[in-house]
DNA sequence: ATTGAGTCCTGAAGGC
DNA sequence: TGCCTTCAGGACTCAA
């Protein structure tokens, strides 16, 4: 899926297209994606402006005039495309044309096309207010935004202290840190060699304050999601840029995706392993990742 | 309370 | 060519 940076990096290029823009017409293909749409749900949106456009976490937030909330989630395979503004490869779209994938449509004054695409259909769309958006189900249980200021030592360690469960599965949990996927976990954890199967316990003392480790480990997460960002993203089998252009991130792999090659540390013999932690692959270098 | 397994769905890729 | 298996960026529910 898109994870955090592919999301902000949506964000921003939806942004000045959609903010300040009227919904004149909204096409919705079929009656649910990972759940059913909201009910009226077309006619909710139909007419109304669109004043703010945010993310938290992996979620998009378009704010519209009424108070009204449509929150996005693009799941595993979901993307997002402007017609007019297509440049590059198979994500191009004209409008009229449809593909059988794309499951919304919302239609602008201007005639441009928003184009809501998701051939999986693990993500989600639902209506909500401004008022009661931090209360909604999806949204009230889950964690600190990485690249904020909520992100120190302290809270990683108070989080961490005492569990079992290892380092890669504790940082892919949203209702500790939101935002991170399988690729920016795997990436943050090379960056400061520690071993993916590490008790998340590591990151705090027995007291259950930061250490050295913990310390360290921040800053590593906020490179790879700020350097992801200013990349545009990654591009892998089913992600593109808003405007149909691909992020360029994944150049910048360490480990993702590179079982069996040479890792990338310098004066390191080792070679980057593949193993499954809940369920994910998770990559990483077993000489240096300690 | 935590943790791991199973689940949703489609498509791409690789082996034979 | 086709048939099969495996894997994929997420995240929920359920049972131990």
């Amino acid at each position: 899926m898109p994870e955090l940076p592919e999301v902000e990096t949506i964000r921003r290029g939806l942004e000045p297209v959609l903010v300040g823009a009227r919904i004149e017409r909204v096409e919705q293909r079929r009656a649910d994606l990972r759940f059913p749409f909201p009910e009226n749900f077309g006619k909710r949106l139909t007419g109304r402006k669109v004043v703010m456009l945010a993310r938290r976490a992996k979620y998009l937030l378009a704010h519209l005039d009424d108070g009204t909330v449509l929150i996005i989630h693009l799941g595993m395979s979901g993307r997002i495309s402007i017609t007019g503004q297509g440049q590059l490869g198979e994500f191009t779209h004209n409008q009229g044309n449809r593909d059988i994938h794309d499951h919304v449509v919302l239609r602008l004054e201007s005639g441009t096309e928003i184009i809501y695409n998701d051939p999986r259909r693990f993500g989600m769309m639902d209506l909500t207010t401004g008022t009661s958006l931090a209360a909604h189900p999806l949204l009230a249980n889950i964690g600190i935004e990485p690249l904020g200021p909520d992100l120190t030592p302290e809270y990683l360690a108070r989080h961490a202290a005492g569990r079992r469960t290892n380092l890669k599965s504790f940082l892919l949990d949203q209702r500790i840190i939101a935002g991170l996927g399988n690729i920016y976990v795997c990436e943050a954890l090379f960056r400061a060699r520690l071993n993916p199967s590490r008790a998340a316990a590591c990151l705090a003392t027995s007291t259950g304050k930061p250490n050295a480790r913990t310390s360290a480990l921040i800053p590593h997460i906020k490179d790879v999601l700020n350097e992801a960002i200013q990349a545009g993203g990654s591009t892998l089998k089913d992600y593109a840029q808003a405007d149909g252009s691909l992020g360029y991130f994944q150049h910048s792999f360490h480990v993702y995706g590179r079982e069996g090659e040479p890792c990338l540390t310098p004066a390191c013999r080792g070679m980057v392993r593949r193993n499954v932690q809940a369920g994910r692959s998770t990559f990483f270098c077993p000489i240096c990742q300690r």
